[in-house]
DNA sequence: GTACCTTTGAAGTGA
DNA sequence: TCACTTCAAAGGTAC
């Protein structure tokens, strides 16, 4: 797969997780027929799920709002798609970021600042009006990244939720899905980009369009798009949202083309309130722009939790006393694969069931994940890679290990030589599956199936370290690494997967499970081996 | 108010 | 090197 390598030399990290497709042309020919086969299973999905909403709550009417309504048209989208593709071709000049790697993120690849879709600069919610929509499609759904549901009532930055500082220094090639948080836009002044007609009269704020409304070149669901990040958002300073700074030293241009210019850096200044941009005395990096990742520890509830001015010091600095290291800004850990694929496709996901429940959305999201192509988790794990990369490269001093304690953690240790001390009444108690077995078999996978069973091909399987040698092995995928690292998937999870409450078999559809691919298929008799040995609907944690 | 649930993957820890 | 743990997102649920 070309793009796979597209990356090549200029990429800073290792090619361990690029690999060819050996059957790229099977895989492109399957590809497409996959996509149209989904859509035309989408449609009977959609109305599959219309009929057994309908019979639903009266609540699933708005869902049903937010419910995709058409296919947009795969012409038009394959021409938009091509024609962002060329345009970013045109714009990238050979810098860090090389042509995009994936096409449903054609406009996530915006290496230059100073090109001319930055020149107003990306701080300025006016700036981003200067963005042709026609060249920044996203940009062009309207105020659908600021607000994540139009259920909610609240604005993401307003939400009660753990409000993610989510302001850059640069723009983020996977901008907008690097989303940290969802709260990205600035709700007190809508970008000028968006359309009046999508703004809430009454407050100014972008809601999310109706489905139909969305862009239809974005390869995503509506609701996925209004959890994307708008890919400047992060540089959108917001109001009552506290920034962090940059640890002292702790930055650096990582990129040549990503250092910010000045215009950009008085910009950074003028636009950010003393608070947001924070003059650290050991002196910040230049750009004195905060990563989206960097988390105020107040504002992630983490004890002693001070003011968010007082996040602003420093962190990482050697042998700090224990207040400094309170005050330390909550860096949070770049999104993996999974975790990108999960927030693009979750507010699909819910768009199409009556779930609500994360747990049993996850559940759904884990086995779409394994049906998915080998290409299509190329593309997130690639963009998994790079985000770590430029997570890396943002904070050269932070650990993973740095996070470890800092939220409460949960003791869900099912170990069977774990005291009996050890099982809260919550783990013992009995925990339902949410998706029933024949649902389960529709998809592949339990937790250890992985790539295993939804290889493209098994030529595929076998060409790619994807695929597991064996079930309790990880895969690796695009990743020339045969290590076979051992996840809690492996390890502590339970066998099965449970869920302390049923999902409502009613609002389950299928649709929520991903079609089985041939080969899927043929892995499924096998499954239905497996799951037709466990209790169907009941089963009880595996803690002894 | 907050931990838990669920998913996968990355990274850290300890043996 | 391996097994295991923790955290990342999300939001309803339970305590």
């Amino acid at each position: 797969m070309p793009q796979l390598n597209g990356g090549g030399g200029d990429d800073l990290g290792a090619n361990d997780e690029m690999i060819s497709f050996k059957d790229e042309g099977e895989q492109e020919e399957k590809i497409s027929e996959d996509v149209s086969a989904e859509r035309d299973l989408d449609d009977v999905k959609s109305s599959l799920v219309n009929e057994s909403e309908n019979n639903s709550s009266s609540s699933d009417s708005e869902q049903a709002e937010r419910r995709p309504q058409t296919r947009p048209d795969s012409d038009l989208y394959e021409k938009t798609r091509d024609y962002f593709s060329e345009a970013l071709r045109r714009q990238q000049d050979g810098g860090f970021f090389k042509s995009p790697h994936y096409p449903g993120y054609p406009f996530l690849m915006i290496p230059d600042l100073s090109n001319p879709y930055l020149s107003n600069s990306p701080l300025s919610p006016s700036a981003r009006t200067v963005i042709p929509a026609y060249e920044w499609p996203l940009l062009d759904v309207p105020g659908s990244a600021g607000l994540k549901d139009p259920r909610s009532p609240t604005p993401g930055h307003l939400s009660n939720k753990v409000p993610v500082v989510q302001h850059a220094h640069h723009i983020h090639p996977l901008s907008s899905l690097i989303s940290y948080s969802n709260e990205h836009f600035s709700p007190g002044t809508p970008p000028g980009h968006l359309s009046p007609e999508i703004l809430d009269p009454k407050t100014g704020i972008p809601r999310t369009p109706h489905p139909s409304e969305l862009s239809p070149y974005y390869p995503l669901s509506p609701g996925a798009v209004g959890q994307l990040s708008h890919p400047l958002g992060w540089l959108v300073p917001q109001q009552g949202q506290p920034m962090y700074s940059i640890p002292p030293g702790g930055f650096r241009h990582p990129y040549p083309a990503l250092a910010m210019n000045a215009s950009m850096s008085s910009l950074v200044s003028s636009r950010f309130s003393p608070h947001m941009v924070t003059h650290s005395p050991h002196g910040l990096h230049q750009t004195g722009i905060p990563h989206p990742a960097i988390v105020s520890p107040a504002i992630k509830q983490e004890p002693h939790g001070d003011h968010i001015s007082s996040s602003m010091h420093a962190r990482k600095s050697p042998g700090p006393p224990k207040k400094e290291e309170d005050k330390k800004p909550h860096i949070k850990k770049p999104l993996n694969a999974f975790m990108l694929y999960m927030k693009e496709m979750r507010a699909k996901v819910v768009a199409e069931c009556t779930l609500k429940e994360s747990a049993a959305i996850n559940q759904i999201l884990g086995r779409r994940w394994h049906s998915l192509s080998r290409e299509e988790q190329a593309k997130y794990y690639e963009l998994a890679r790079k985000e770590r990369q430029l997570h890396s490269q943002l904070y050269p001093g932070w650990s993973a290990r740095d996070n470890y304690g800092k939220r409460k953690k949960r003791k869900r240790d099912n170990k069977p030589d774990s005291t009996p001390e050890d099982f809260s009444i919550r783990n013992k108690k009995q925990c339902v599956q949410y998706l029933p077995p024949e649902k389960m078999c529709d998809s592949p996978a339990s937790s250890h199936g992985s790539m295993l069973d939804s290889p493209a091909t098994p030529s595929a399987a076998l060409a790619s370290p994807a695929a597991p040698a064996t079930h309790s092995e990880q895969a690796q995928p695009l990743s020339l690494t045969t290590k076979a690292s051992s996840s809690s998937t492996s390890g502590s999870q339970p066998t099965t997967p449970v869920l302390s409450r049923p999902i409502p078999f009613a609002s389950l559809h299928p649709s929520m499970l991903s079609p089985p691919s041939p080969f899927h298929q043929a892995a499924l008799h096998s499954h239905h081996a497996l799951f037709q040995s466990q209790p169907l609907s009941l089963v009880t944690k595996s803690n002894d």
